[in-house]
DNA sequence: TGCCGACATGTCATGAGTGACATATCGGAG
DNA sequence: CTCCGATATGTCACTCATGACATGTCGGCA
């Protein structure tokens, strides 16, 4: 349910259309939570039904205009303060690093140290993004600077993991056949 | 498509049921793809009815336990060196970052406090596991603890950022309405 | 004035994931 | 010997997510 509260959140800064809305979160929400344009025109129509938002305007080639209802803004309040975020972290990369001994050790290396580049890549743009944009224009904006920093973090401490990793491979195959020395 | 790759990889250790594969599932893979017990047989079916696994044993119960085969071996080889992972990280907590600005500055300071918490206690719960656990008995377990020192580090970081973003938060508030002075 | 790119909303089939429910048997403790 | 907890597999209805496709209009430039 977690696509609701996101366009609510949008809404909340002021009214748009879907098609405003969708570019909006193509540049921001969808790094942490992607949706497709089928989903979000859909959950929009599901919002209006259940009173969280109305349509305010109309324009040319059936634009509709959305705004948040006071019921819809009291959901999000809830939804922020009171509903305890999902933990759920599904990580495709990491799961295939468990299988990482049926490869091999050079595949095994391989993999962990193009993990690493992948993240530094990440940090790299985040830290373009952050530099070239104008964070202090509204709430949205500001608080999305935090979120931005935490991705940083968050590359960078995965990168170093990565390389760190990568390193331990070697280790793990000497243990395995251990040293002939002595 | 993960969970079929992550089953092929449990039974590239050797052979077993669902029930087994379940209860490895629950402590280890589940921490990164977590699934329910009806998409585990449902997709055991499906991978023996495609030739990658197959049916060696059948026990008390109804107990079938299953094997990889070569097609299946080759599959997962296939999977971890070839197949670029999907980078999609769904975050509800930090979505909720976005719109923090609805709900006043005390309310978004409390909310990155807990955040703080929660990873401190992930983080310690994962240091736990990490010092009581045999991790040198196979490649599976060498492997796996790879991935609990990737989430303690995680698990820091995200402590780290969430104190740092609660702090920020006043020089946020500050900043909208400036100070008098002078 | 004619065309094209951007604007704008929608449907549909398919597959993945969730949680509740159904069903049956084995083995050991009392 | 009886009961119960653990073993063991499966179905079902529902929702969420994906990607392709469908459809039409507005506005400005050449």
């Amino acid at each position: 349910m977690s696509l609701r509260h996101a366009l609510l959140g949008l809404l909340a800064d002021g009214p748009a259309s879907g098609y405003d809305l969708l570019k909006v979160f193509d540049r921001s929400l969808a790094f942490v939570w992607p949706a497709t344009q089928s989903q979000l025109y859909g959950e929009l129509n599901r919002l209006a039904d259940d009173g969280l938002i109305e349509v305010t305007n109309e324009g040319p080639r059936g634009r509709k205009d959305y705004s948040i209802t006071d019921q819809g803004r009291a959901e999000l309040e809830h939804w922020i303060t009171d509903v305890e975020p999902d933990r759920i972290r599904r990580n495709d990369a990491m799961l295939r690093v468990f299988f990482l001994g049926t490869v091999g050790p050079e595949h095994a290396k391989a993999y962990l140290e193009r993990e690493a580049a992948v993240h530094e890549a990440l940090e790299e743009l985040l830290g373009t993004i952050a530099r070239d944009t104008d964070w202090d224009t509204n709430d949205f904006n500001r608080y999305g600077h935090l979120v931005i920093e935490s991705g940083q973090r968050y590359a960078h401490a995965q990168a170093e993991w990565a390389r760190w990793a990568a390193a331990r491979v070697d280790d793990l195959d000497k243990n395995e056949a251990p040293a002939p020395t002595h």
